[in-house]
DNA sequence: GAGGAGATCGTCT
DNA sequence: GACGATCTCCTCT
């Protein structure tokens, strides 16, 4: 990484979810694992609004499982789901009022290896098409990047993406986006007409292939 | 290559 | 007891 790389704050996620979503492409998220690093270009990010949010998990109030989601901006929400997979989220907006970003795809960078192997995925050592496919599956949606990354909600959920010693951060290593796509978020049947999905377009390593509409800004 | 259905279990009602 | 912010395998075209 280069000397200009900064650890994004607290007042970076202490905005609308929207907003956050989509000034989250392009940053790193760093996991330190066992010694290891391990690190992926985010790619992919759905916002969920809140209280007023059907789709979000915040919409019926709050519960212990939620309760990270209506805390201060930049912590850890894990969840999990269909009896299988973690999702990784992070906190929006001020303490006390509920919002977060899902983080759903993101490109290898370091500890590719690890990561892999989490994943129970065998790299060859050659390059080509059918590698590059295997590494699309190593972080390509919400379940795989967890898995890959070793996150857990008994390990993870409520932890800081903001503390300098945390395990878990996001950094901006100076990466531009040229484009971002949005369309609407994917698996879920509320709300499911919000264009609230931000991908980076023509990135390989997104998930799904409903693409809507190009970005004018932020919806 | 695309589409459908099953797996599997925590959370909420 | 029902549902779900997913993934993978299997079948069909």
């Amino acid at each position: 990484m280069s000397p200009a790389t900064r650890q994004l704050r607290a007042t970076f996620f202490d905005r609308d979810p929207r907003v956050v979503a989509r000034a989250l492409l392009g940053k790193l998220l760093i996991r330190k694992l066992r010694g290891k690093v391990l690190a992926g270009r985010i790619v992919e990010t759905e916002a969920y609004l809140g209280e007023g949010d059907l789709a979000a998990h915040s919409a019926a109030g709050k519960t212990d499982r939620n309760s990270v989601l209506f805390g201060p901006p930049g912590y850890a929400y894990v969840y999990f789901i269909y009896g299988n997979y973690y999702c990784l989220n992070v906190s929006c907006l001020p303490d006390g009022v509920a919002g977060g970003v899902l983080f759903r795809a993101m490109e290898p960078v370091a500890g590719i290896d690890q990561m892999a192997e989490a994943r129970g995925i065998h790299l060859p050592a050659t390059g080509g098409a059918a590698k590059i496919a295997l590494l699309r599956k190593i972080s390509s949606g919400p379940g795989r990047m967890c898995e890959a990354l070793g996150v857990t909600r008994e390990r993870d959920n409520g932890k800081s993406f903001v503390s300098t010693r945390s395990d878990l951060r996001i950094v901006d290593d100076g990466y531009r986006v040229s484009r971002v796509m949005v369309t609407a978020r994917i698996g879920i049947t509320k709300s499911a007409d919000h264009p609230l999905r931000y991908l980076i377009e023509g990135n390989p390593f997104v998930s799904g292939t409903r693409l809507l509409r190009t970005a004018q800004g932020v919806a």
